[in-house]
DNA sequence: GGCCGCATGTAATCTGTTACATGATTCT
DNA sequence: AGAATCATGTAACAGATTACATGCGGCC
């Protein structure tokens, strides 16, 4: 029904993520946001670029919205996830991230959101992304080898590999313990 | 003389880094820097942000241009650095980064400039940068302590944690072998 | 004849940041 | 009286990305 840009690609999966457990507005979405104890410390916005973002998911198709009045208050705008809305995000949720360099932020948000659906979600999630880091850490390992040890290729090449195996070794962790109850 | 919007903050080191070993035109500028085998490696640019940026940091007073005039080809612009481009750079070039984020591109560029500079320059970048880490590393491990092992922040902290420590090991890994001497 | 290399850019678009605007209510 | 909270945004600016523009010479 649009021109579609087809990918949302930052913090806006957050707001699905969030906005898949309940309808909210967007001044109680932004809280949630913010708070420094969950995504608020992976993902960071601002109060003014939220509201752009939710006219854009609006505009694409992924969020309903709906207005509710109050006495004497702004009234309130109720951003709820549409059916495409719920596939995209799930879709998300599933696939892990192609480059190493999107892990700090987006793979964090998505083990966020995983280990809100249950253990099984998190270590689906997990596995996925331990063959995408496996085959990240054998296509450096190659190039390496071919290179110079004194180069500055080979140097980059030794950083990335120490990152990716403290991924790979965190990613183990993550499976391991007795760890599906807590929030 | 202008405005001078203080601080350049991203790519536009790697350019007066390069331009401090030699004046060059925009066109050879930018075939150094998409060179699969030195900074292309780890910051990429488009030709045409290119020239925009080599506007901006001669409006920032850290380059100065000269035309050559050349026979049936456009004339090249001929950029070479003044003594406050050259001042700034060495602050950055001697300056650790502050945050974790910023070392698989920023930091990896300091050590390629470093490099060329000798093996006392890298030796200094690295011992300041290893100081930084440390700080960051024992911040971590603090506030992890204060955490529920099996909440989200505390598994946040232990990635942050895993990704830092592997950078350090990395740093060690850079002052040890007789490294000195290979571009 | 057509494409690649040389060498420069401009224009349009998109995204994010900063600052400001509104206006009632409740807290101190 | 003044500040903070609730709840929405708009406007102006800064930056990066994409696409397009120009024009000659040499190579296949």
């Amino acid at each position: 029904m649009c021109p579609l840009p087809v990918t949302p690609l930052t913090i806006e999966w957050s707001l699905l993520g969030i906005l898949a457990e309940r309808p909210m507005h967007g001044y109680e979405l932004y809280q949630q946001l913010v708070a420094p104890t969950g995504l608020g410390l992976v993902w960071r916005i601002k109060q003014s670029q939220l509201y752009a973002l939710l006219a854009r998911l609006e505009e694409r198709g992924y969020l309903r919205v709906t207005q509710e009045s109050q006495a004497s208050r702004p009234p309130r705008k109720i951003h709820a996830l549409t059916p495409e809305g719920q596939r995209a995000l799930d879709d998300w949720l599933r696939a892990p991230v192609q480059h190493g360099r999107d892990f700090r932020m987006e793979f964090l948000a998505k083990v966020y959101f995983a280990r809100r659906q249950g253990a099984a979600a998190l270590a689906a999630l997990c596995a996925a992304q331990e063959v995408a880091c496996s085959a990240w850490e054998a296509q450096l390992q190659d190039t390496l080898a071919a290179l110079d040890p004194a180069s500055y290729e080979a140097l980059v090449y030794r950083f990335r590999l120490g990152q990716v195996q403290a991924m790979r070794e965190w990613l183990r962790s993550l499976a391991v313990p007795g760890d599906e109850g807590g929030v």
